[in-house]
RNA sequence: GCGGGUGUGGCGGAAUUGGUAGACGCGCCAGACUCAAAAUCUGGUUCCCGUAAGGGAGUGGGGGUUCGAUUCCCUCCACCCGCACCA
C-alpha cells in the first residue's frame, strides 16, 4: 500500500538540515564565477502576501539553479523597514513604530523561512536598524561633500490638515491620501539629490541594459524625458531684465504672439506683490488641483500683467506678458513664448484672449495664400513662412538657423532639456533615517561630524499631534553647533525611504562591515546578476538605484555603473472577487457552492462572482499564504506559482489549481515510492541491451533535461513545469521489459527529482534520499543532457496539399529532398487530395513539412 | 490625448520565432477499483456535419503578402498598463 508524502515533517526537516550545513552562506571566492540573485526586499507590513510568495519563489528557482550550475550564488534578504505605516500603527494603536516593525519582521522572517528559500540569512539587514542607517548618514555627508546633495527652497505638496509635505504619489486627485484635505503648494527648504547631474548618462545607458524588459526601459526613458530646443531671452520693457524662455520650436519664433509665466515664477511673485489682482490669480492657480481630471478639465486661463516684452529678433516688436495657469514652474524655465499657430494650448489661449494667430510653418503641398489656422494648431513638418530670414527653410534647418542668429545676438542658445528633476528627499516624518545635519544661526548648515554618527531617532516620541514628531520632541533637536559650539538645531526631517533602498543591494555584499561598503566585496559581487520584483518600481526605485550607483562610483565606493545587470518584473497575483447582495465585498473563505451551482455567502445570501483582480484588502480577495503552506505545504505553493502562467504575466490564484499542484507532487512521490524496491542501486553502470521502449524513455529524459534547462535560462518556468509533467507521464506509461530497463526508470526518476529541485526543494530532497543517494540534493551538480540522445533518427513530416494538412509520413532524419518528395507523393491521402492533378511545385522544408501545390 | 502591451478551446496557457494550432495543467464526460465515498488509475474532451471512415470551419473583426500566417504588413474593435498642460 502506497503511503503519502508528509510535507510537514519533510519541509521542516530539510530546512533544518540546510541551515545546519549552512548551504546558502557564501563568501567571496575569486576562483569561482559569482552570481548575485536579488529579490526586491519586502516592507514589513505584518505578514507575507502572495505577491511575496511569487517574487521569492521566482528568485529562489534562479538561485538554486545557478548554484547547481556551479556558481557562487549570493541570495540575501532584508527589510525595507522605514515608512509611514509604522507611524500610522503608532497613531491608531499606540504601538511604537520600532516595536511594530520589529514584531512584523520576526513574523515575516519565520514565514519566509517556512518557504524554504535558499537565502544567506547571515546577511539579513533592516533599514531601520542604526547599523544600517548610520552608514546611510555617512553616505549622505559624502554626497554633500561631492555636491551631489544640496538644500534649496522648493515648491512642495503641503497637506494643511496633517501639517506635512506629501510625495506626489501621496496626492490622490489633488487631496492628501490620509487627511482628504486639498493639497496646497508651499515653498519649503528641502534636501535634494542631484540626480539630474546624471540625466544624460542614465538615459544613454538604458540601451546597454539588454536584460531589462523593454517596457521598463521605455518608462525610464520617458521619465527622464530628453528634449532638444533653445533658451531664448525676451527683454522686459521698462525693466533691466530679460525673460528666459525654453522652447523646442525656436523655428516658430516669428509666430509668437505672447509670453506667459508660471504662477510660481519669481517675476510673477514680484508682480503679485504690487498688483492685488495678479496676486489673486496666482493664489487661484496654486489652489488648482494637480489631479488628472482637474488638469484636463481646467480651462486655459491667463492674467494680463500689462507688462510687455520685446521680441528677441526685433526690438520694435512688443508682446504681452501673461501669467498663465498651464505653465509649469518645474519644467524648462517656468516661462514660455506662445506660438498659437503651431501649439494647441497656445491656440486655445490665443482664441480666448483674442491674440494674433500667424502661421509660420507651411505644410508640404500647401499654398501660402490658401493656408490658415482654424481650430487646430499645425504641429507637423513643413517650410518656414512669414519668418523673414528663415523663409523657405525646412523645420530642422530653420531651427539651427535661428539658434545661430540668437547666439550671435546674445539672445539665446541651443540647449538640451530634461524632464527629470532633482530628487527631493526631505520628509517631515519620524520613522525614517535622520538627516545628519545641524543648523546653526552663526555657521549655517553644518554636517554632523562623522564620529558623532549615527544620529539616532529618539525613542520617546508622541504621535498625538499632527506634524513632525521629531520637530515636536522637547530636546532631541537641541544641540551645540559642532563648528562654533553655540546653540543650534538638528535638521528634523528624515530621508525619503527610497534612499534606503537605493544602496541596500551593495550593502548586502558585506552587510556587517563597519564601513558603508566594503570595496573588495562589492567589486566581487556587483552588479546584481538577476533582480526580481514588481513592475511598480519601474521608475522610482530602479532609477534612484541607478543614480546612487553612479554617484557611489564617482565617489570611489564601487566601480560599476549599473546596479542590476538583469531585471525580471513579475506579474501580480490575482483572485476572483465576490460581492454579496448588499454590494459588500466578501472574502473567498466565506463563499461556498450552493445547491443550484451558484455561490452562497456566509449568511446564505446570493453572491455575485466578479472579475479576477489583484489581491487586495479592499476587495477582500486575498488568500493568506500561511494558510496555504499549512494546508498543502510550501512546495505546493511554489509549484503552483510556477505552473501555468508565464511569470511576467498576472496570474490567477485558484483553489483547484492549488489542489492540482498538490496532487502532482503526491504523484511524483508515489512514482518513486512504488518503484524504489525494484530499482538497481544508485550509481549502477548503464547496462547494454535496452529495450526499444527503454531507449525511447531515455531519449525523453535527455530531451527534457535539455529543454528544461533552456526554459529556466529564459525564465519560462511554466513551460519547464509542463515538461516535468510530460516526462512524468512518459514514465507512468513505461513498462520495463527486464532488469536492464529498470536502470532507465532510475535515470528518469533521478532526473525528474533534480529538475524539480529548484522549484520544490523539500520534496526533491526527500525523494533524492529515498532514491538511495547519500549527499544533499542541493549540493548536486545540475544534470547535463547527453547530446547523442536528443536527436531522433526518424522524423514525422506533415504533408500539405495546397497548404492543407493531408497526411503524416515518417522519414529518416535528413533524408534527401527528392526521396522525401517521392514518399510524400506516394501517400494515399495525398494522392486523393491531389485529385489526379500533377504537382506544379513541391516545397520540402527539411525535417519539418512538405507542401504540394497543384 | 500620447506611449506601450494583450487578445488562441469552458479556463490558465503551448506552438522549435513563417512550417502538423491547442503541448501541459485545471475543469468536464465515460470507465475501472470500492458496499459506498474519497483517493488513485484508464480513456475522451476546439467547434460543426457524420454511427464511423472522413469532411468542413477555426488563433478578436476585416483586408493583404506568401506554396504556407497565431507569427509579417495595413485597418478596425475590445481590454489592461504607464505618462499626462513637458512649451
Amino acid at each position: 500500500m502506497a503511503s503519502r508524502y508528509n510535507f510537514k515533517e519533510s519541509e521542516s526537516k530539510w530546512q533544518t538540515q540546510w541551515a545546519e550545513a549552512d548551504c546558502f552562506g557564501v563568501t567571496e571566492d575569486p576562483k569561482r564565477p559569482k552570481y548575485y540573485v536579488l529579490d526586491m526586499f519586502p516592507y514589513p507590513s505584518g505578514r507575507i502576501h502572495m505577491g511575496h510568495v511569487r517574487n521569492y519563489t521566482l528568485g529562489d528557482v534562479v538561485a538554486r539553479y545557478k548554484r547547481a550550475q556551479g556558481f557562487n550564488v549570493l541570495h540575501p534578504m532584508g527589510w525595507d523597514a522605514f515608512g509611514l505605516p509604522a507611524e500610522n500603527a503608532a497613531m491608531e494603536r499606540g504601538i511604537h513604530p520600532a516595536a511594530w516593525t520589529f514584531d512584523n519582521i520576526a513574523i515575516m522572517r519565520d514565514q519566509l523561512k517556512g518557504m524554504g528559500l535558499a537565502i544567506d540569512w547571515k546577511r539579513e539587514l533592516a533599514t531601520c536598524h542604526s547599523g544600517y542607517y548610520q552608514h546611510q548618514q555617512a553616505l549622505f555627508l559624502e554626497f554633500l561633500k561631492h555636491d551631489l546633495v544640496y538644500r534649496r527652497e522648493a515648491w512642495v505638496n503641503w497637506d494643511p490638515v496633517d501639517h506635512t509635505v506629501l510625495a506626489n504619489e501621496q496626492v490622490i486627485d489633488g487631496r492628501g491620501w490620509r487627511s482628504g484635505a486639498e493639497v496646497e503648494k508651499r515653498k519649503l527648504a528641502q534636501w535634494f539629490f542631484r540626480i539630474t547631474e546624471f540625466s544624460d548618462d542614465l538615459l544613454k545607458a538604458l540601451e546597454s541594459l539588454e536584460r531589462w524588459p523593454d517596457k521598463v526601459r521605455l518608462m525610464q526613458q520617458k521619465w527622464i524625458g530628453r528634449s532638444e530646443g533653445a533658451r531664448v531671452y525676451f527683454p522686459v520693457c521698462g525693466r533691466d531684465e530679460k525673460l528666459e524662455v525654453y522652447t523646442t520650436r525656436p523655428d516658430t519664433l516669428f509666430g509668437a504672439s505672447f509670453c506667459a509665466l508660471s504662477a510660481n515664477h519669481p517675476l510673477a511673485g514680484e508682480i503679485g506683490a504690487k498688483d492685488p489682482a495678479a496676486a489673486a490669480f496666482i493664489a487661484e492657480c496654486n489652489k488648482l488641483g494637480t489631479s488628472e481630471e482637474a488638469i484636463t478639465r481646467a480651462e486655459k486661463k491667463g492674467y494680463d500683467t500689462g507688462i510687455k516684452v520685446r521680441h528677441p529678433l526685433d526690438e520694435t516688436w512688443e508682446l504681452p506678458l501673461y501669467i498663465a495657469n498651464f505653465v509649469l514652474m518645474d519644467y524648462g524655465t517656468g516661462a514660455i513664448f506662445g506660438c498659437p499657430a503651431h501649439d494647441q494650448r497656445d491656440l486655445d489661449f490665443a482664441r480666448k484672449y483674442e491674440l494674433p494667430v500667424t502661421p509660420v510653418i507651411l505644410p508640404p503641398g500647401h499654398e501660402v495664400a490658401a493656408f490658415s489656422i482654424q481650430d487646430e494648431a499645425y504641429v507637423g513638418p513643413g517650410t518656414a513662412i512669414n519668418s523673414r530670414f528663415l523663409d523657405g527653410l525646412e523645420v530642422d534647418a530653420a531651427k539651427s538657423q535661428v539658434i545661430a542668429r540668437l547666439g550671435d545676438l546674445g539672445a539665446g542658445q541651443g540647449t538640451v532639456q530634461f524632464r527629470l528633476r532633482d530628487w527631493g528627499a526631505s520628509r517631515q516624518r519620524y520613522w525614517g533615517c535622520p538627516i545628519p545635519i545641524i543648523h546653526c544661526q552663526a555657521c549655517g548648515v553644518v554636517p554632523v561630524p562623522s564620529d558623532s554618527l549615527p544620529v539616532t531617532l529618539p525613542e520617546d516620541v508622541s504621535f498625538d499631534q499632527p506634524g513632525n514628531p521629531l520637530d515636536h520632541h522637547p530636546t532631541w533637536k537641541m544641540v551645540d553647533c559642532p563648528s562654533c559650539g553655540g546653540p543650534a538645531q538638528r535638521d528634523t526631517d528624515t530621508m525619503d525611504t527610497f534612499v534606503d533602498s537605493s544602496w541596500y543591494f551593495a550593502r548586502f555584499c558585506a552587510a556587517r562591515s563597519d564601513q558603508p561598503l566594503d570595496r573588495a566585496a562589492v567589486d566581487y559581487w556587483l552588479p546584481v546578476d538577476q533582480y526580481v520584483g514588481g513592475i511598480e518600481h519601474a521608475v522610482l526605485h530602479l532609477l534612484y538605484s541607478r543614480f546612487f550607483t553612479r554617484a557611489l562610483q564617482r565617489m570611489g565606493y564601487l566601480d560599476v555603473e549599473e546596479p542590476f545587470d538583469g531585471l525580471f518584473t513579475q506579474g501580480m497575483v490575482c483572485h476572483e472577487t465576490y460581492q454579496g447582495a448588499d454590494g459588500r465585498w466578501l472574502t473567498p473563505g466565506d463563499i461556498h457552492a450552493g445547491d443550484d451551482g451558484g455561490l452562497v455567502g456566509p449568511d446564505g445570501g446570493v453572491v455575485t462572482r466578479g472579475r479576477s483582480e489583484k489581491m487586495s484588502k479592499s476587495k477582500k480577495n486575498t488568500i493568506d499564504p500561511a494558510l496555504i503552506i499549512e494546508t498543502y505545504g510550501a512546495d505546493t505553493a511554489r509549484w503552483f506559482m510556477l505552473s501555468d502562467s508565464p511569470p511576467d504575466r498576472d496570474m490567477d490564484w485558484t483553489e483547484s489549481g492549488v489542489e492540482g499542484a498538490f496532487r502532482f507532487l503526491q504523484r511524483l512521490w508515489r512514482q518513486v515510492d512504488e518503484r524504489i524496491d525494484s530499482l538497481p542501486p544508485a550509481g549502477a553502470a548503464l547496462p547494454s541491451n535496452l529495450s526499444t521502449g527503454a531507449q525511447s524513455l531515455r531519449q525523453a529524459v535527455h530531451k527534457t533535461i535539455a529543454a528544461f534547462t533552456g526554459d529556466l535560462d529564459q525564465f519560462r518556468f511554466n513551460r519547464a513545469v509542463a515538461r516535468v509533467y510530460e516526462l512524468s507521464n512518459s514514465l507512468a506509461a513505461f513498462r520495463p521489459e527486464d532488469e536492464n530497463d529498470k536502470w532507465v526508470e532510475r535515470e528518469a526518476l533521478e532526473s525528474l527529482v533534480q529538475m524539480a529541485g529548484p522549484m520544490v526543494p523539500h520534496l526533491a530532497e526527500e525523494l533524492w534520499h529515498k532514491l538511495g543517494q547519500t549527499g544533499l540534493l542541493v549540493e548536486q551538480a545540475w544534470p547535463v543532457a547527453d547530446s547523442s540522445l536528443i536527436v531522433d533518427e526518424t522524423v514525422m513530416l506533415a504533408v500539405q496539399v495546397n497548404g492543407k494538412k493531408r497526411a503524416l509520413i515518417e522519414c529518416a532524419r535528413d533524408l534527401p529532398e527528392g526521396d522525401v518528395e517521392a514518399q510524400a507523393l506516394a501517400d494515399q491521402a495525398v494522392r486523393r487530395a491531389m485529385e489526379g492533378k500533377p504537382a506544379r511545385k513541391v516545397i520540402v522544408v527539411k525535417n519539418r513539412i512538405v507542401n504540394v501545390v497543384v
